[in-house]
DNA sequence: AACAATTTATCACATCCGTGATACAAAGGG
DNA sequence: CCCTTTGTATCACGGATGTGATAAATTGTT
């Protein structure tokens, strides 16, 4: 065997390197060179780990959406041994596992303003949009899953339609993620779990 | 006087090529050859009716700002000609004028997919900035003020706190606009206007 | 007709991009 | 020790971009 690497690491720290210059810059500055830049490495080095930068970009979106997705299967798993629990308590662990699709701390920052630029990137760049749009998907059916266990456990307002409550909290959740990502000085992190707070509360029945 | 032409005719055909290349190619694409190019125009000529790049961009930002403003303050004037009508009434016409921020037809939605584009890329562009934040604070104010007129109509449940609720609502907006523009397959316009419509309702007393 | 201002059209330059090709270094197996 | 495989580093090419400079055409005035 010749020189051994971990290639899946290195392609990790590409990756890594290309989301910070995603953050910091924009994706439109993220080029095979500067990504290669900031992570250290040569540009022919990165050139060897993946074919192309639609390759790279295809892959680092695919990471993201793995990250997500790994992190929210775990909270889900919590929320489903919760049956039998109160409706308020349920609504509590609604509120936090939403609260992961929300930048409310650098970390999630990160991550939603790579979502948010490639998403937006997708609208014309077709090598991007089956990523997109399992993204859009793929939280819809978080949402629509998490009413339904709300609905069972008693925590909504009888007369709610399923489907129209899903779009309704999903565009919600995307709103507050993308103006709290790109106007940080119109819609602070606090802000966005108060009104996420609101919502969910204001789904249960009436408080009298 | 030498040759006539009118220059804030020639000005704005310039940013309507400039926003059709937004629309169709996205803003990373939108480079004075290509909006020269859509508008028919020598790279020269495009020069001479604007300093730069950044003049074009800052330009068509606000001319598009001013476009939607200036729909939206007829359609408030009429709104506040209706003190003392009935409060579903006023409810419906607060539908329809949120609606004009909702890519509900085509016209519309090249609109909000220009702003989304440019306030994407306001992110990281500080020659956008300004106009973005305005863009942000334009939407919430608008918003505020119907939500206060619907309460002075009784079209308000008690117990809802209007600086919450403000944001809520702008965040829903948001939300449906980026996603229909984004992911017109996930979100189809008239779904846009049935999840308004419910959230407007949702806002009323209690139907009981 | 001559002139001047405006509009249109080109050229050139430096910069950045993705990519193909290729050379160079390193490291483990024969 | 050699050699094959893997990783690293450069070079070069074609294309695109913003911009400065400048020529050329157009049009109204004098």
């Amino acid at each position: 065997m010749p020189k051994q690497v971990d290639r899946e690491a290195r392609r990790r720290d590409v990756v890594d390197a290309l989301f910070r210059v995603v953050v910091r810059d924009g994706i439109q500055r993220a080029s095979l060179r500067t990504v290669a830049d900031e992570a250290g490495l040569n540009i022919g080095s990165v050139r060897h780990y993946f074919a192309g930068q639609e390759e790279l970009m295809r892959f680092a979106m695919r990471s993201m959406l793995d990250r997500v997705g790994e992190r929210l299967r775990r909270r889900i798993e919590e929320f489903g041994e919760l049956s039998g629990l109160p409706a308020p308590r349920i609504r509590d662990c609604a509120v936090e596992l939403l609260g992961e699709l929300l930048p409310l701390d650098d970390s999630r920052r990160a991550e939603v303003t790579v979502l948010v630029d490639f998403s937006t990137a997708a609208r014309t760049d077709p090598a991007l949009d089956d990523l997109a749009r399992e993204t859009a998907t793929a939280t819809r059916a978080l949402v629509r899953r998490i009413l339904a266990r709300l609905d069972t456990a008693g925590g909504l307002r009888p007369g709610l339609a399923l489907d129209t409550e899903t779009e309704r909290l999903t565009s919600l959740l995307d709103g507050l993620a993308c103006t709290a990502v790109l106007r940080p000085d119109v819609l602070a992190a606090a802000t966005c779990a108060t009104v996420l707070r609101a919502h969910v509360d204001d789904l249960g029945p009436a408080t009298g």
